[in-house]
DNA sequence: GTCTATACGGGGATAGAC
DNA sequence: GTCTATCCCCGTATAGAC
């Protein structure tokens, strides 16, 4: 396994992503510089652009990579289960998911717009893909008679921008930890679309 | 009413917030330049430096106007009946203000970590004395027995959120006007608190 | 109140040596 | 894969004339 001088691939690449993420969700993506990035992870800026091609790439690798693991938790927590239950595992999973990840929520809902027009559409493409699991949760219930919806689009939409809210206030140490507040979340959700 | 040559005090300043409102909103604040707000207004840089001190002094004085035309509109607003009808007023309300000023909203969510320490702190004030009213609302509801709710303070913020939600897919011309998704929120809003 | 000109620092990205 | 050096452009803010 020879490596040529100061090679470092494979933790390299992995730091960069994690300092991005760091200074991002502090800074804004905007108002970091590469050169901060390669400060933090301990190079130098020419550096940097042997594992992103530019700026912009960095950011939507980020927002890509929490989209992608936040499919495919989901996908591994969903229950095969009726709708009351599968929804009360969505909200549960919605709150542990985002609580866990301060970081990679906060770029991903406020940076949005620094992306390019295109990578804004692939990432649009990817919420929308998850919000649909939860539609289809509430179109299920709602057939079985079990939920009281008018509308479940709007729903799905209200709900998720409810439980998503969360990490605009949860600090860790709190009056109440993430099971509490998924506790109380949840009965608010269960009273708003019960029959 | 003579008037020294250039001179159109009375009319630059707004246009000037007008101006950074809107670029900011659509860009970030980290990403205009005080060059591009001048060009929008017809000036050249050094002329907005009449109207303010710096930039974060213009970020500061967009969000402290959209927060006190919030608490002022809402004081305006506000019925002196019941719990129930107050709830459905502070619902209607936050909704319509909200939809009717897109810009604002966004730089008001999105801009927060560009204010100096200090003026964020401010802020922060402004925007827990708003949501310190819809809590008084719910304490109310609660005191009356009208309300089932487990923690006033919770479902402050969880109500908060998904009303300004509204505001990230809201758009106009859509299958929805201000008043259906009203009714729409309202019915949720009051299924979740109901005794 | 507005203009022009400028000071001064920092931005993203690249070239070429090691 | 990393470094140093550099290109070229743009940022905020100020000075002084009109």
């Amino acid at each position: 396994m020879a490596r040529t001088q100061g090679s470092h691939s494979e933790i390299t690449g992995p730091r960069i992503h994690a300092a991005a993420q760091r200074l991002f969700a502090r800074h804004g993506f905007a108002a970091v510089s590469m050169r901060q990035i390669a400060a933090d992870v301990g190079l130098q800026v020419g550096a940097l652009y042997n594992y992103t091609p530019d700026k912009q790439a960095l950011l939507f690798s980020l927002l890509e990579g929490h989209m992608l693991d936040l499919m495919t938790a989901w996908e591994a927590a969903a229950p095969s289960s009726g709708p009351l239950a599968r929804l009360e595992a969505f909200v549960r999973f919605h709150i542990a998911f985002h609580l866990a990840r301060p970081e990679a929520v906060f770029i991903a809902y406020m940076e949005l717009r620094n992306l390019t027009e295109e990578n804004f559409a692939k990432i649009g493409r990817l919420r929308h893909d998850y919000e649909q699991r939860l539609e289809q949760i509430l179109r299920d219930g709602r057939a079985e008679g079990r939920f009281d919806i008018a509308d479940t689009k709007l729903t799905t939409l209200a709900l998720i921008a409810m439980l998503t809210g969360v990490t605009t206030w949860y600090r860790d140490g709190g009056r109440l930890g993430p099971e509490a507040v998924a506790d109380h979340y949840w009965s608010m959700v269960l009273k708003a679309v019960s029959a």
